[in-house]
DNA sequence: GCCTCGACGTA
DNA sequence: CGTACGTCGAGGCA
């Protein structure tokens, strides 16, 4: 029988393998809505399927080790023993790649007490003797062992497992020097570090090579010890149980008893259903195709080096030019081919929109734009129609159409916002991350050569809008109903409040600004004097290197909290320092870091100041996990507040040149409220139906006092004990934050929970079932995963306990402001009110009310955030009125 | 010029 | 050993 004609073995090392692919491809971009990380996985499939199509074995199985225990490691405890933990990520991988692997019906084999390298040994033997020729796919080097004229090893190129090296005898020989048969000598002479095993000292390769060529084999160097000279000579004789004992542990095991019979390894057909289930399960939309293609017939061209990359990805269409009655016929054709709406990305250049490229699922056309341009009136009346639209990080596109005059509606989604919702806090930020997880395919670069990118070639708008409009139905068929409806009620009419409120901005004083800068640098300078003064010279006070230098050498300071870099020098710290170790060089520091730190911020708040006097924040829809937005460039939600001279700073936040005032207004603790929804508890829901102070009445039940008997104190411990509540504060950390010790800390959150055990089983109840789903919800449905609650990692299985418990309820007051928002600007416009809603800062909004309008936008915002959510509490709103921010305040 | 870290501002 | 963020300077690396 001729080679060609022989039936073939494929034996794959699972594990292996699998965690070689764990290590090529990056997890965060290899994980299912739920957390499960897959990119082990998905690596071994696709080499799976490359290999299947290229070497198209007759017969295949793939072995795994069942522990990291085995014969060699009760012999040889430290065997394997420097191996790094399994990583978390790749925890779980295995029996799901394994159900994989079964749906695909292809065997898996383990046994007990063996590895699964044993296993493939003793396949090659029996494949061998039964006149198979066998492909053994392993990334273990031991297996070189295996190899010979009727045995090949595909092992793993340096990286990964997209590259497979073939090695047969003769290439065995070509990189070692040595046949196949002896690798484990040289492996028992050198060692092998991964595995734990240590060789003769100075014996690397090539000496262990050179010697099997003098000696033929690991015995007859033995044998010869003596004849050795030098250094390695001694080593020899001194070290050779090392040898001894690496060649008996790296000898496999060839004649294992197995449950099966290479007969019955043969290939069959998939099992398409279980197929489908399982990679639905691992949402593995593009190798699902690849695996179903596959029953298709394989494909004989084979080739050394396995290829990964897809070849099957639709391109893009290629874009027209169109004018006038031209496009008017497109659209109507186009539109009406696809009726959930056209893709539509804008092309933006210095904030102002300088072309569109507009797709349906076939065609796509691109559209260079100027001001003043006539022959594209059916654009622009499409454009501004509800005609439903599906764009790529709109928020900027619809600014610069604003800007440039241009007129908009019908935003149906917007695949950015709608991949946060299925991900929230995943990595993807751009489209092409998203066209690589959902669609499996690669976004075109424009050719970085070419000088004057061809818009209708490939790349620009208009591609990137074919990318949407596929997207956003690959993201559509994974959003669970309540995501769905998160961004469609909320997310997608904020994206369009959004737009407004950057464009209007926040009217801020430069001159006020920069009285501020200079008195606090002034402050600033004199604190640094005299700091230099107390320790006799001069160091930079912003280096926490050289601060440290300073208190516990200089100083000779007890040592405050580790952290990475040595001890902290943090506010909270050095204030512990102060009060054990007194010392003025303490105090002056903690000043300069006050008057730097706000002089910082006046500097940064001054220079994001433009030409008409305002400062436009960028607000991130998709910029937090739990559903809150962020502001950044620069961010307006973090202006000082605690301080008399962080106040200054919002001072300088006023009314514009036509306004008449500011008109501020605040949710009155919504968390707290949105607790007692959630809990149902009984006395906290009295509490706030009660209309009084809340810490007062909470602390009045807690401390069995009247209102009237809760002192301060008591106020204050029972107000930090319900703010700590949603947060997961323990009994140390609630101690440390009250300065009282624990025991006392304990007994408080006993006291506590003993009046209010409906928000205590309420927490524990989020927790648990967020362990069960996977995910935590909102009152308005809108998820976050949270995998690490089944961490085996204590602390950050904790850590995500912590944050599970946090996010219904931080997320569902981003939902209620959210909805406050839309409202209140859908009343504005309305009623034809032409104050601004200018700033959010989480739960709090800041607008200016144009002359005449304050009684008119204070009934609106009034009512609006009260009736946002109906909640078993009321939602109770403070509004203030002021000329600047501070003045507002109330 | 890039990155990480410590520190600190807000809700 | 309390959640969620963004920004700065210092210092290390290239």
């Amino acid at each position: 029988m001729s080679d060609s004609e022989k039936p073939t073995l494929m034996i794959i090392d699972g594990h292996s393998l699998a965690y070689r692919a764990f290590h090529a491809l990056p997890v965060d971009s290899f994980q299912t809505r739920d957390g499960q990380h897959t990119n082990g996985i998905h690596g071994f499939i696709s080499m799976l399927l490359s290999l299947l199509r290229t070497e198209n074995p007759s017969h295949i199985a793939v072995a795994f080790d069942i522990s990291r225990a085995s014969f060699r490691t009760r012999e040889y405890p430290e065997y394997k023993g420097t191996r790094a933990s399994t990583p978390p990520e790749f925890k779980g991988q295995v029996p799901l790649l394994q159900e994989a692997l079964a749906a695909m019906n292809i065997t898996t084999i383990t046994k007990e007490d063996f590895e699964a390298d044993d296993i493939l040994a003793t396949l090659s033997v029996r494949g061998t003797a039964e006149g198979y020729h066998v492909f053994v796919v392993s990334g273990d080097r031991d297996s070189i062992q295996l190899v010979n004229d009727n045995v090949t090893l595909l092992y793993p190129a340096s990286q990964g497992v997209s590259a497979l090296t073939r090695y047969d005898p003769a290439r065995v020989r070509e990189k070692y020097g040595i046949d196949p048969a002896q690798y484990p000598d040289v492996a028992a002479l050198v060692g092998e570090t991964s595995d734990n095993l240590i060789g003769i000292s100075k014996v690397g390769e090539k000496t262990a090579v050179k010697w099997l060529g003098l000696y033929g084999s690991l015995a007859g160097i033995l044998e010869h010890a003596d004849e050795i000279k030098g250094v390695v000579g001694n080593n020899l004789r001194e070290q050779k149980e090392n040898a001894i004992r690496n060649r008996r542990l790296n000898r496999l095991v060839t004649d294992l008893d197995l449950p099966v019979e290479l007969p019955d390894l043969v290939r069959a057909p998939i099992n398409e259903a279980a197929v489908r289930e399982v990679f639905g399960r691992l949402e593995f939309k593009n190798l699902l195709e690849r695996v179903i293609k596959l029953e298709g017939g394989a494909d004989e061209s084979g080739a050394a080096v396995v290829p990964v990359e897809r070849d099957d990805a639709p391109s893009a269409p290629v874009a027209k030019d169109l004018l006038d009655e031209e496009l008017d016929a497109w659209l109507t054709r186009v539109v009406a081919a696809n009726p959930g709406g056209l893709g539509l990305q804008v092309e933006v250049q210095d904030g102002k929109a300088i072309g569109f490229g507009v797709s349906g699922l076939e065609e796509s056309v691109n559209l260079p734009w100027q001001p003043g341009r006539t022959d594209y009136l059916p654009f622009e009346d499409w454009l501004a129609s509800d005609a439903p639209k599906i764009m790529h990080d709109a928020k900027h596109q619809l600014k610069a159409l604003r800007r440039s005059g241009l007129g908009f509606g019908g935003l149906v989604t917007d695949t950015l916002v709608a991949a946060w919702l299925l991900r929230p806090g995943g990595p993807d930020k751009t489209l092409a991350d998203l066209v690589t997880r959902y669609l499996d395919e690669t976004l075109p670069v424009a050719d970085p050569n070419q000088l004057v990118p061809d818009e209708s070639e490939s790349g620009g708008v208009p591609t990137e809008a074919w990318y949407a409009y596929r997207l956003s139905a690959a993201l559509g068929a994974l959003l669970d109903p309540g995501s769905q409806s998160v961004l469609t009620d909320i997310e997608m009419p904020t994206l369009l409040t959004l737009v407004d409120m950057e464009l209007t901005g926040v009217a801020v004083s430069h001159e006020e600004l920069s009285v501020l800068s200079a008195q606090l640098g002034e402050r600033a300078a004199e604190y640094a004097a005299g700091a230099f003064a107390e320790i006799g010279r001069e160091v930079n006070l912003g280096s926490p290197k050289q601060l440290q230098e300073v208190l516990f050498e200089q100083l000779g300071m007890p040592k405050t909290r580790a952290n990475k870099t040595g001890y902290t020098t943090d506010a909270g710290a050095l204030a512990d320092l102060q009060a054990s170790n007194p010392h003025p060089f303490l105090g002056l520091l903690l000043q300069h870091r006050d008057a730097t730190k706000l002089r910082q911020i006046v500097e940064t708040l001054d220079k994001a100041i433009d030409a008409t006097g305002r400062i436009h924040t960028n607000y991130v829809q998709i910029g937090t996990a739990t559903g809150r937005i962020s502001s950044a460039d620069p961010n307006l939600q973090n202006i000082p507040v605690r301080t008399e001279e962080g106040r200054r700073i919002r001072a300088a936040f006023h009314s514009g040149p036509d306004a008449e005032c500011l008109l501020t207004a605040d949710y009155s603790q919504i968390e707290m409220r949105i607790m007692a929804h959630l809990s149902e508890d009984a006395g906290l829901i009295e509490a706030f139906n009660a209309g009084e102070d809340l810490h007062r009445f909470v602390g009045a039940s807690v401390f069995g006092v009247t209102p009237e008997e809760v002192t301060n104190e008591m106020r204050s411990k029972v107000k930090a004990m319900s703010y700590g509540l949603a947060y997961g504060l323990s009994a140390f950390g609630l101690s440390k934050q009250l300065r009282i010790d624990q025991k006392e800390a304990r007994q408080l959150i006993t006291d506590y929970f003993a009046r209010f055990g409906a928000v205590r089983d309420y927490l524990r109840h989020v927790v648990e079932q967020a362990k069960v789903d996977g995910y935590t919800a909102t009152i308005f449905g809108r998820r976050r995963p949270f995998p690490e609650l089944h961490s085996s990692n204590r602390v950050l299985r904790e850590n995500a306990e912590r944050a599970a418990l946090n996010a219904p309820i931080q997320g569902s007051a981003a939902d209620i402001m959210k909805i406050a928002m839309n409202n209140i600007a859908e009343d504005m416009l309305e009623e034809g009110l032409e104050s601004r809603m200018m700033l959010q800062v989480h739960d709090e909004l800041i607008f200016e009310v144009a002359p005449g309008e304050w009684d008119a936008l204070r009934t609106v915002v009034t009512h609006r955030m009260e009736t946002a959510a109906a909640l078993l509490v009321p939602l109770d709103v403070q509004v203030g009125r002021g000329a600047n921010w501070d003045a507002a305040a109330h």
